[in-house]
DNA sequence: CCTTTGCTGTGAAAAGTTTGACACCCGTCA
DNA sequence: TGACGGGTGTCAAACTTTTCACAGCAAAGG
């Protein structure tokens, strides 16, 4: 009832977060008013329902007694907090598989990621079409970022090149960086980083996978 | 120098040690001895050195004094703490952008995550060729995977499909999955799932942006 | 109207994680 | 050879995150 703790969420909030909005997403927008529960929520997404009434704390937002949380109130709060409602302005630089992918793919744009712009060094890559867009070479990309004011930058080149890119994104007036190689990369305070390593993930499944085995002789 | 604490490590430590083989990796393989402080390390990754070295002292390795971590025996000792010295039998389901891509980097392949499966449900997408491997109908799959022994399945399908497919790998006798659509996926105990959601990582990234933004007035 | 019931918000305890401090070790250099 | 300096492993303190327990509210049903 209270309601205003705000300031700063702690960041294995904001990760658990994310996971609520895409879990409110799924429900649709159809009018009838849906309600959920933080039981069905931690059901839902593997946690305890006090982890996640302790989560939806942190945020504007009251549940009700008996009923649990308003579906599209809770999605609009999440929204608001994620900053998944402003439109932020995306340029992925590398145009490979991965980055061809990532660039055709709706959902970004669906949730607010608009991508404007893709970039390669590889001559042969440059002036392919992606959706209604078409690969620059990544010289033309400093100038474009500023010009376009990008928010956001994705890095999917090999980790030889990564921390190079970012410094030009970050030249460039990018605000955020989506790094995708397997390198960690360094950047201002003021420059926010996330780093998503698939491979990463899969070493963390496989040490999962050999001490589970054990664990159950 | 007692090093043998062993038994059962935090989950937050094998995460960082993933990148810590990442990391050891960049090194190459060139036969000169090469040493690596907690120091090094820690800048490299952004932590602190002691983060680093109370993480190492999980596994079975000792550093020496003034010289640090002999980089090619902490590489081994990680791959092998990590199940990454196995050659892990791996099949992709859902031959989209996403799956297309994954199915055609090498890194995995590199890190022993043999791709040796792809699957998809739409017949147009039947038949392509994803380097040696020809993408095949979703139908084939359980066989396939009991047939194959694959540990791993990688789920790359639409969220709404997503449980689907992960109950048919998981029925044909997967250890592991790597979910990497939206929605949160169920399994059994002895069933791992790792979950990556590149869509979560933005949000993740756009709250850090908004709340930079204040932070700095 | 009152009672029951199911679910919220919250404060505090428990568990887990990170940081700091320091003894000790081993090459290096005088 | 001995003293130094830059590194390690470890213990404990500080901090963060998760879980527990419960007061209190709102709907539903007598
Ligand atoms: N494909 C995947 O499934 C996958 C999974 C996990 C991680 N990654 C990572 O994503 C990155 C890209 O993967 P990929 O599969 O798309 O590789 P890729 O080789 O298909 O694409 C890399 C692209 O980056 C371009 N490039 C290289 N240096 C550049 C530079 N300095 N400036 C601009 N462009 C440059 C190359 O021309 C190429 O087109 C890699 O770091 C890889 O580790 C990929
Ligand atoms: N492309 C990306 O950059 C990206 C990023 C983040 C997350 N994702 C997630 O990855 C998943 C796939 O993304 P994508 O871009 O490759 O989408 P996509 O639409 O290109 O590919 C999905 C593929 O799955 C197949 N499929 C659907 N249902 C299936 C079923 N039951 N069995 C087998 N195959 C089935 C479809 O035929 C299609 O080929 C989605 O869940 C998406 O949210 C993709």
């Amino acid at each position: 009832m209270k309601r205003t703790k705000s300031s700063v969420i702690p960041s294995s909030v904001v990760r658990r977060l994310t996971e609520y909005l895409a879990y409110a997403q799924t429900f649709g927008n159809e009018n009838g008013d849906q309600w959920v529960s933080s039981r069905e929520i931690a059901q839902a997404l593997g946690l305890t329902s006090s982890t996640v009434r302790q989560d939806l704390s942190h945020i504007d937002f009251c549940g009700i007694s008996k009923r649990g949380y308003h579906v599209k109130g809770l999605r609009a709060v999440l929204e608001d907090t994620l900053g998944a409602n402003s439109v932020w302005r995306v340029a992925v630089v590398g145009a490979g598989n991965l980055g061809m992918a990532i660039a055709q793919n709706d959902e970004f744009r669906e949730r607010g990621f608009h991508i404007i712009g893709v970039f390669d060094k590889d001559a042969a890559k440059v002036g392919r079409s992606v959706g209604p867009l078409k690969v620059q070479h990544v010289s033309a990309m400093p100038d474009f970022v500023s010009g376009e004011g990008i928010d956001i930058g994705i890095v999917a080149v090999p980790a030889a090149a990564a921390q190079g890119v970012a410094d030009l994104l970050i030249a460039s007036g990018v605000r955020g960086i989506l790094n995708l190689s397997l390198s960690h990369i360094i950047t201002p305070r003021r420059v926010q980083v996330v780093e998503a390593r698939l491979t990463c993930s899969l070493l963390e499944l496989s040490h999962r996978i050999k001490y589970a085995r054990k664990e159950n002789k």
